[in-house]
DNA sequence: GTGAAAGCGCTAACAG
DNA sequence: CTGTTAGCGCTTTCAC
């Protein structure tokens, strides 16, 4: 007999004069053994120094006590609120997050799903509402609960929670529309795969057009999610004569870059120009100016998304699809002022 | 025979017209076996949407493929940098990552490293060096493999690899120091339970100290990690007739708060007073004034963190701790000036 | 309430 | 190179 290197259910159990089974029902189900026994073991336990084997409990197409989840990146603030509400409430629940990153890239998001899948996770978090067919077909071919975040729609394959990010983009142009601007310049990021950026785009266009704006296309500004990126672009737009009036920026760190590109330029925020984001990032009521933006609520859309991915965890007959939309809201602040 | 619902390793096998022994080494050990039969399996896997069971595997003793992450919280650009670094070169590594989050509560963080250890994980990242005694423990008891980030010290329990945070803090102090200045506030997050902020801190005092300069108690402002409370505390302090020519800020987090106290005083930075950080987060470059601060390359340290440990975890018979002090560096730019 | 025994899905010898 | 066999650590019927 060779020496094993860690306790197992088995010693605990012989330390505790009872079976393997019993210590067993002790984790599992603590009321179905009498409160002296389970005392006994609990001191087996800490004697031994065991700890659970949660993989040799998976096996047994139960609980994994894991889910998954699938982000673009961490990288960023974008997601980190947004990330620690739904981690901190899965944790409440009793799960253990197991992250993957694919760095916007949705082929890496398929196959981290796989990946997650293989170490059996009961339910999977994912960003946006694009996604892979082979990814949806996935999920739905596993029957696996699944929630999207960030972005709301009503007519998704699997239960979302977010913001309607149309609707965000209306409001912030709706507003700075209000403020009687025309001349209105834009600076997003890629919209390739990023339903997000592009919804919200969508919304921003939609108003102008109504309002009969256009919007020339070296006013239309690319730029990464960096204040870097977005102040350097947003230079050679500031620096022309021929310059507009308002800038609505994709997110709130493109705005900063935005405001910081004016700035150092000399000209003054709102007065020379009005600056809008989206998003409303911690931070973002603090900035010099404060900025004028959409508030999105990540918390919220991370911790709802967490309960109904628990819920679904524990009625899977239930096969409803869950959709929540997070209400956007316009936080008015000094960075955008009337023209 | 009821119908199982997902398709298992006999099921592969079956449909290659192998053995399920053949199966698993097709997964484990691919050159052992004939490159048709492999292709079989392929096959069959395709036709069965089978997905490996790891939990199984790793009831084996062997892999699990994951890797725990204990981190203070995800909710702030502070970690991030260093957790998608480290994420990504485990991942290239074939791991996945299990994070877990204690809101800097050093019990809650033992209570995650035993969770993460049912897991089995087969290697542990950890955020600093000050840890519960029960935490040392445990990971030396089960020869976890395991590396603590962000701050260095030569005499560590386990390996590490970060900036040395006196270090820095003795780099920043002494550049404001050479500027000139004597009048010097501190705006510093609580140390309690926070090794990195506490070796700042001690840097800094360190060098002010042999210069013979005192920090008023009043100059000593505390704060939390938000742009919002630093800014909040630091306008009385710079409001008042009796005020510092230099602030020394524990990050730049809370050195973007003072510059935004500062200015929103009608104050400029750095003419009226300069404003020092330590970290160089991603943007800390493009602010207006860019911010002096100090670079501790969070990017090297997540990934030379991962590299550790994926040696630690593939060579678990050397019980070396690597230690790696990745050097700290000061960044000279336009929020601080001679005095 | 508790124990005995039969697996869960997979892998690692060992033969062949 | 591949199949056979014996478990890994745990959970769960079913008796007692």
């Amino acid at each position: 007999m060779k020496t094993k290197k860690y306790a197992d259910i088995i010693d605990v159990a012989n330390h505790a004069g009872v079976s393997p089974a019993t210590v067993s029902r002790c984790f599992n189900h603590p009321d179905m053994v009498r409160p002296d026994t389970r005392k006994q073991i609990q001191i087996a336990v800490e004697q031994t120094g065991y700890i659970r084997n949660r993989a040799a409990q998976a096996i047994h197409g139960r609980r994994s006590g894991t889910v998954g989840l699938i982000v673009p990146t961490l990288d960023n603030a974008i997601f980190s609120n947004l990330i620690q509400a739904f981690t901190e409430q899965l944790n409440a629940n009793g799960f253990t997050m197991l992250v993957a990153t694919h760095g916007y890239d949705l082929d890496r998001e398929y196959k981290l799903l796989r990946s997650l899948l293989e170490h059996r996770v009961e339910g999977i978090g994912l960003i946006g509402l694009d996604h892979k067919e082979e990814t949806y077909a996935l999920i739905e071919r596993r029957e696996t609960p699944s929630v999207a975040m960030w972005n709301y729609r009503p007519d998704t394959r699997i239960s979302c929670v977010g913001a309607d990010n149309i609707e965000a983009g209306k409001l912030i142009a709706q507003h700075i529309l209000d403020l009687g601007h025309k001349r209105i310049a834009l600076a997003f990021p890629d919209t390739h795969e990023n339903d997000r950026a592009a919804s919200r785009l969508t919304g921003v266009l939609d108003v102008l057009k109504k309002a009969d704006i256009q919007v020339p296309a070296d006013w239309r500004l690319n730029t990464t999610y960096s204040i870097r990126n977005a102040r350097e672009v947003s230079v050679d737009l500031l620096s022309s004569h021929d310059r507009p009036t308002a800038i609505i920026a994709g997110n709130d760190v493109i705005a900063q870059g935005v405001i910081y590109a004016a700035q150092s330029l000399g000209m003054n925020v709102p007065g020379d120009v009005s600056v809008a984001g989206i998003g409303d990032f911690s931070g973002s009521a603090h900035l010099l100016p404060s900025l004028t933006t959409i508030k999105l609520r990540s918390n919220k859309v991370g911790r709802s998304a967490a309960l109904i991915l628990d819920e679904l965890i524990n009625d899977r007959e239930n096969k409803n699809i869950h959709r929540l939309d997070i209400k956007v809201e316009l936080m008015m602040r000094e960075s955008t002022s009337k023209l």
